[in-house]
DNA sequence: AATGAATGAGGATTCATTCAT
DNA sequence: GATGAATGAATCCTCATTCAT
């Protein structure tokens, strides 16, 4: 699942996040988008730009979406789709105690960003030019997610395992720490992602105090 | 200090981050740069919007600055160099304890992104529109507010104060921490500016193991 | 050959220079251009000017040619080729006698600038607009012209038909005289272009010291 | 005379052409139009280019002239009254022999496009952004330069020392011949001014085919 | 599904010129 | 004379989008 054909020309570093429908070139163009506005941002990026990208024609991107603004949705929806689904899922697996399922989260999501640097990037930077539904709708998902992080941190300060006085926002900034990969990370850099996310887990244990750090 | 007149006209939220130059629009038009590419993006800001803003004309801009990106540069470098001062400011006021040293610098990172949220945030988000010599310039600037952070980290990590692990990539964590402030903070909201420094400044002491959060 | 729809809205004094290519608007397009750069001068000609002869959309320009700049190009591309041609293809149609190659060479540069006012006033004095490699492309189409004068000189003067003691420069100067013809020809005035194409021809054998005049 | 001081900063390689007046900056930037003109043509060339090339600011240039047109109507002129100057002056000194008075005046064109090539550049292909008055001005000064060769044509003919069928346009022919010079000419080239001017009196003279050629 | 042609609005920037000082 | 600030119109070109095929 999530795997692509888009992937096949090999232009673009975070694979098969855009998931195959079927339709031709939905898939390349989808993923065209998403290069181009991680690469120019979603106002530096022109229709054109994916087109070319696409390798199919200006025009016929709107036989697949309706406007650039749809285009931009259709990505943060998948991406924010794909980060919510990898997070429950890694929580689910992690059974029922905070510190373990608080690591699994923090895993989860910054192997989400690892794997999908450029979907990661373009969430959080272009994430504001959606407007009316599309933003609530990709709104729903981003809070879904971080309240995955909230339960557990809750849950960890009722049961005495996480100490922090300020649990109220604690979940937002473990967020904020590891979507910031996203503006820095290099394949090839001194920590591959599994570090990286065993990192993050134990700065956002510490973060919350917790009595254990695992 | 600081202080400017392009705030009396009171169209800023963020008061006082340009400086006055003597040059009769000059800060009215830099801050309706700042104001525009915070509020559209610098590739959705137009020189129009802008010089409405300004309450100049689009022409007469470019008596003042060659260039949509170099309105872009000055206002990311006075952000910088005003976090900067900021910042070094704090931190030498604060004495040698690690601690209290850390302590400081987040408290005035996070006192300038409260004061100045818009330019904190347009210099994260639109810094990626900066290039050659003027995003070198910003790079800089940057890096040395982040330094002063890591030289605290190590210096509580040698002197034992601080016990993380990862000491290497902590300071950035707190630096992302303290950013991700401007893209959510809201006046009038639950928290105020000192709290919210308060508060920072407490996750960023967890997140390095302090033996002493102070 | 060489005919062309464009005149048939017989907006175009010197008909049919520029050659159909089978896409719609291309020659209205570049006859339009030639007529604007003809009228105004490269720089005195905007696009609006040459949409607007073209009676089509200044936006619709760029789907043809990606700028101003190209469009000047491809216009003296053809003029130049256009004189090239005919101006070959006279000389080998007129044997091998010296007298009577410069006599058709003279006369086929004549017809052209009669014929093709508008192109051969704008291929003297809009050239100097072109740059880069289109001005070598250019340059070299207007030297092979040229050096067919040269040779003929260099013929006639070998074979002691010509007396001129300066061959070197005389071919150029030949050259000179007849597309100075373009700045104040008006069809409809005292000599036809035949008449002023003879009138040349005894010019340049003159110049040339000939020992026979033809 | 003609001498000026423009040249002192010596960016000009035709050096004097325009007349000192006494008010500081005239010269300056009189001379600044002319190199700008030729360098960029009149409408390629802007009011800055202008005031930078002169050393001045942009507004200043309105205290000495009302409007660009205004500079190169004024360039024009002296450029034209210098020609017609020197060209009448030759013909005076060269007694009453048309052989002799035309090699006079072809050697008096040819000397003044050598020591004045960027005005006599701009005097062929600027012209015609001339309008109204000054062009007719212009227009004056230059067909009065013309009709000094045509009357030694005409005397050449009536005296017999002149034998060309086509006495009409020859005048035209000889001076479009010297005019051009000012589109190739490079000082260091293979010919010296001198020899230049020497070899254009002989071209003339063939033309019109003189019985004897001096 | 796919294309090339077409368009009106708007992009950044430069223009010649004016004005207050 | 000289300047910097100011402006409205115009510059080339690109935009997202639509339409006919």
């Amino acid at each position: 699942m999530t795997s692509n054909l888009a992937c096949m020309n090999s232009r673009s570093p975070d694979s098969g996040l855009i998931k195959e429908t079927g339709r031709g070139n939905e898939t390349a163009i989808l993923t065209s988008a998403l290069e181009a506005f991680g690469a120019e941002g979603f106002n530096g990026a022109s229709m054109r730009d994916i087109a070319r990208r696409a390798q199919t024609s200006l025009s016929n991107l709107y036989n697949y979406y309706p406007s650039k603004s749809h285009l931009l949705a259709e990505v943060l929806r998948q991406a924010n789709a794909e980060l919510l689904a990898r997070t429950e899922r890694a929580v689910a697996k992690a059974g029922n105690v905070p510190v373990a399922r608080l690591r699994a989260a923090v895993k989860a999501y910054v192997g989400f960003v690892v794997d999908h640097q450029t979907a990661a990037l373009v969430a959080i930077s272009e994430f504001r030019y959606l407007a009316g539904e599309d933003r609530e709708q990709v709104v729903q998902a981003r809070d879904s997610t971080q309240s995955i992080f909230e339960k557990i941190v809750w849950q960890g300060v009722d049961s005495g395992d996480f100490a922090t006085p300020y649990p109220e926002d604690a979940a937002r900034n473990i967020v904020s720490m590891c979507s910031a990969i996203s503006t820095w990370y290099h394949a090839r850099g001194r920590l591959s992602g599994r570090a990286l996310a065993e990192q993050h887990a134990r700065y956002a244990l510490a973060l919350l105090e917790a009595r254990e750090l695992g």
